[in-house]
DNA sequence: CGACCTCGTGAGAGCGCTCTCACACTTCAG
DNA sequence: CTGAAGTGTGAGAGCGCTCTCACGAGGTCG
């Protein structure tokens, strides 16, 4: 094989070199058992003087897998790459699949024609498996992959419930436990930021903030419930809207925590303190979360476990061991800081 | 092939189903001129019936190109993610490789064994080409990559000098001219919060800065120079510290701007007007720089001709054009707006 | 002591594609 | 009318690897 005009060793180069066959040679790379210790040796050697790295096609062409998965981030906004959840959700990953000897790659699809384009790329057989992420109504994707046949687990239950491996967080229940938590703590006046109305994390938390009114017997009331989109400044451009409708509010449950810290500065720039006039809970139990100022109270979500169980799900269908379209739903905890 | 338990149809099925060779229906695949318009015709009916996708596993091994470029960010600190000069470079990048039927995937190396890992990945044939970014001092994976003749381009000149491929921006001119201009507004203790002092934008801002001081006269005070890593917080804390040590400091060239951001709100929580008592020069023209308040009087790079120029360099070595390594620096323009 | 294993090895087919080459057929200049 | 040039097509080799199968050498057992 040539990069750059030199010529990568092949399997064959190296059986020569020492003095066994290409057979045996590829036992050695693949640590099949039945191959003596001298031949070993000798495959080594031979591997090291001639520097030799294998062919990922030609191997893949008949093994059929790439040893590699794709992480698909379906988002408009470049801003994702800004949240922190995301980071650290690749990092874990990323670490997570290391461990399978396997590597993790991501591709952006931000709109109509990178999602097709990474569909074609993603069935022309590129990767084992995808696991894909920030999802919105209208994404092609979930489909495009669906029906490639390529392993697939979303994070976040799919918007059309369809029958796809997902892993998700009980995101209403733990709206609805942070929207009772500022309940129990007196206020009565309690506004919403909302993530985006186009994905699940944004419907369900909203569903949850809901019903946690409905629970304490109040009602929704329309003015005290703005959309947000998952950014600080999205949050803190919600926040002056909620204050200026309704100035006499006195509690918000803000769907994630960056937006949090957008609703915190703008309740500071307008005067309000927290929690004494206003109390303030996020969702994720981001880093900034612990501090922010004040240190906010927030719904955490197991992302670990949630990586983990991705991963699991994933090789699963990977390995050909998937019958099913399997999903898990993982419990929230609510942090409680100085923020409500 | 067999993705999920089906079988995906291959060349010769489409070829009986279309009536024609293999070799004519590789030919339609890979639009070659010389096909008569009926065979065209018919392989095309044919693709659609079965829903033919080319094996690029198979296609790549006797091409020896997968069309597919990494963008590879060396970086332990999972923060540069959240660095919106980073979120705008892949999206120039991946917008430019597409004009040219590539894809793009990111691949992250956060410590030395995800570095040797990435650069195996590479080696192994998986991309045509590497674009890396975010470059330590110690960052193995430039070794890796240049020893294994994978076409590379570096974001910014290699610390060690070597001769690679990379495009840069005059980083210490940029500096230079900021402090000049800090100079000229009457400024005399201007201090300085540098970026990492093990990546090149970090020394050549921090060598601009110098720069800029000595012609003008003025020493170089260690108590105005404090370290920071390109994050709002790393601003902010070196921006306290800087307080601290000399509160009497009347300017601040900050060499980042998420850092600018932080240093704002660090002398706002100080009671310092800006640009009244403080000015604050930032570096990038980020986004966040129009909307910060004040808005930031900043250096900025030609962040998308940069990134045209590297996947020019690219796909320069990727066709085989490349003779030797090439390098091209972009000029910086000095932005003003209301903090300095 | 022949039948039967086990073990290490090599020969060779084949993964799905591209691409060179040869061939049949047409067109056209001389 | 002949030779050269051009056009569409198919046969077949080969990309670098894996993996099945067959085989010979050595060991075990009835």
């Amino acid at each position: 094989m040539t990069i750059g005009g030199r010529t990568s060793p092949t399997l064959d180069e190296v059986a020569e070199l020492a003095g066994v066959s290409r057979a045996t040679v590829s036992r050695v790379i693949n640590d099949s058992p039945r191959v003596s210790p001298e031949a070993r040796e000798a495959v080594h050697s031979a591997v090291a003087q001639l520097r030799y790295v294998p062919n990922r096609m030609a191997r893949s062409l008949v093994t059929r897998r790439t040893d590699t998965i794709a992480l698909v981030l379906s988002e408009s906004n470049s801003q994702v790459f800004t949240d922190p959840f995301f980071a650290s959700m690749v990092r874990e990953l990323s670490a997570r699949l290391s461990d399978t000897d396997r590597a993790l790659v991501l591709l952006a699809a931000r709109d109509r024609g990178e999602q097709e384009k990474v569909g074609r790329w993603v069935r022309q057989g590129h990767v084992d498996g995808v696991v894909l992420v920030s999802l919105h109504r209208d994404d092609l994707l979930p489909g495009l992959l669906r029906e490639s046949n390529v392993p697939l687990v979303l994070l976040g239950r799919p918007l059309d419930g369809a029958a796809v491996s997902h892993v998700d967080t009980d995101n209403a229940a733990g709206a609805a436990t942070a929207t009772a938590y500022l309940v129990a703590a007196g206020r009565r006046r309690i506004a919403t930021v909302t993530g985006p109305l186009d994905m699940i994390a944004g419907v369900d938390r909203y569903a949850g903030y809901r019903r946690g009114l409905a629970d304490a017997g109040l009602p929704l009331r329309e003015e005290l419930v703005e959309d947000g989109d998952f950014t600080e400044a999205g949050g803190a451009r919600a926040m002056r809207a909620l204050l200026e409708r309704a100035p006499d509010l006195d509690a918000v449950f803000v769907a994630s925590d960056p937006m949090a810290v957008g609703a915190l500065r703008a309740l500071h720039d307008a005067g309000r303190t927290v929690p004494g006039d206003v109390a303030v809970v996020g969702f994720d139990d981001a880093v900034v979360a612990a501090t922010s100022d004040p240190p906010l109270t927030t719904v955490a979500q197991p992302l670990d476990e949630m990586t983990r169980l991705m991963v699991e799900l994933l090789l699963r269908q990977v390995e050909g061991d998937a019958d099913e379209p399997e999903v898990r739903i993982c419990d929230t905890r609510l942090v409680v800081r100085a923020s409500a």
